[in-house]
DNA sequence: TATTATTCCAAGCACATGCTTAGAAATTGA
DNA sequence: TCAATTTCTAAGCATGTGCTTGGAATAATA
C-alpha cells in the first residue's frame, strides 16, 4: 500500500560522503547536503536519523569506497611487494591536475574531531584496523615469496607502512609532487 | 591621554591558539574565544579584526611556539643525527597520559581547510618551508660529521623526514604507543 | 581636576544552524 | 476505484553564528 521511495539510500549516501570529504563535518551544512544529495531535509532525517549518524554512515561508506577503488590489488590472492609499491606510487599519480586535494576523509576527520566524539573515534579505529590487517597479509605473502629478508619483523613493517600512508595523506596536500615522490621512494627502500 | 589596555595582545593570542588547537577553526566559536581569552568580543575584534585574521595570527603564533618548545635542540650549532633521533622519539614520549591528543595544529588545519582558503594555505606552506630548511641544515651537519653515508641525498632525506613527521602527527592519534614507536624506529633506520 | 581618547561592557543585529511538523501528493494493494 | 500508508514539500522553530553598536567606565594628559 505504501508509496515507494524515489531515491536509493545507498546512492544519496555516497553523495553525502563526497560533500563531507570536501568540506569536513562542521563545514558541511544540512542545506548543502540536501542540495547535493538531491533530497529534502525530511528525507535525510527519516533515512539517516540526524547529521552525525549520516556522517558515521558516510565514514563506513568511505571504507567500502576506498577498499574497492584503491585496495583492490592488495586483496588479490598472490599480492606481494610489487602491489605494495604500486599502491604507494598510485597515491601520487592519482592526484591529477585540477582534481581537488581532498586527502583522506579519515585523516581529515581524525584531525577535525580528534577524540572529541567516541563514536567517530571508534569508526576511525575500525578503518585503520582493517587496513593494518590487509597490510599484514600482503607482507606475509611477500615474505613467503622471498621478496623480503627472512628475519623481517612483519608487525613493525606494517606499522611503518601505515605511518607512511598517513604521512602521504598529509604530504599530498602540503608537498610538491617531486618531494612526495622522494618521500615514497625512500619509504619503499626501507621496507625492501 | 587614552586609557591603556588591560590585556596583552600576545598573551590572549596564545590562549586563542590553544582553543583553535583543541577544537579546530569551525569548531571554535567567538563565544568560546572570548571566554578562554578572557576579553570581550569587542576587544577581540578591535585587536584582531575578525575571526579568520585571529586564526591566521594563531597559526603564526603556533609556529613560534613549536620552534621554541620542540625544535630548539635542532637549531643549536652542532645539531646532528642524535638530535634528529631525539626529536622524533620525543613525539611519542611527550604524549603523557591525560593530556589530550591534539596532534599538530597545522596538520589539523590542512585537513579541515585544505586548499579552500588561500591565505591559510599560504601560512601552512610557510610553516613547512621553515621546518624543511631546518631539517636540511641538520642533515648537512650530520653528513659533515660523518654520521650519514657520504653519497646521501640530503634533499630526498629531508622530504622523507618531513613526511614521517606528518605521519606521526596522524599516527599519534590513531596508533597505539608500541606501533608508533616501531614506525619511528624504522624511519630512523632508513635515514641512518 | 577637567578633558579626552580609548577600552570595556551589554545588548542586539541579520543570518545560518540542526531539526521538526503539518499537510499535500503519490503509489501500492484490495 | 478507493482507501491506506508512506513520501515529499515548504514553512517554521529555537538556538548559535560572526560581527556591530551606543554608551558607561577608565586612565593618562594638561
Amino acid at each position: 500500500m505504501p508509496r515507494s521511495k524515489t531515491y536509493s539510500d545507498d546512492l544519496v549516501l555516497e553523495k553525502a560522503m563526497n560533500v563531507f570529504w570536501v568540506h569536513g563535518y562542521e563545514g558541511t551544512s544540512v542545506r548543502m547536503l540536501e542540495k547535493e544529495m538531491g533530497i529534502n531535509q525530511f528525507s535525510i532525517y527519516s533515512s539517516f536519523k540526524n547529521k552525525k549518524n549520516l556522517f558515521l554512515n558516510a565514514l563506513r561508506k568511505y571504507r567500502e569506497f576506498v577498499i574497492t577503488n584503491r585496495f583492490q590489488p592488495l586483496l588479490q590472492e598472490g599480492a606481494g611487494f610489487a602491489e605494495l609499491e604500486k599502491f604507494l606510487l598510485n597515491s601520487v599519480t592519482s592526484k591529477k591536475g585540477k582534481e581537488e586535494k581532498k586527502g583522506c576523509l579519515v585523516v581529515n576527520t581524525a584531525g577535525e574531531m580528534g577524540e572529541h566524539d567516541p563514536d567517530i573515534a571508534l569508526e576511525i579505529n575500525r578503518y585503520y584496523d582493517f587496513i593494518r590487517n590487509m597490510i599484514l597479509k600482503v607482507l606475509q605473502n611477500a615474505l613467503r615469496k622471498g621478496e623480503l629478508p627472512i628475519n623481517t619483523d612483519i608487525e613493525k613493517q606494517a606499522s611503518f607502512f601505515l605511518g607512511v600512508m598517513q604521512g602521504i595523506s598529509v604530504a599530498g596536500k602540503t608537498m610538491e609532487k617531486r618531494q612526495l615522490k622522494d618521500f615514497i621512494g625512500l619509504a619503499l627502500d626501507q621496507i625492501r
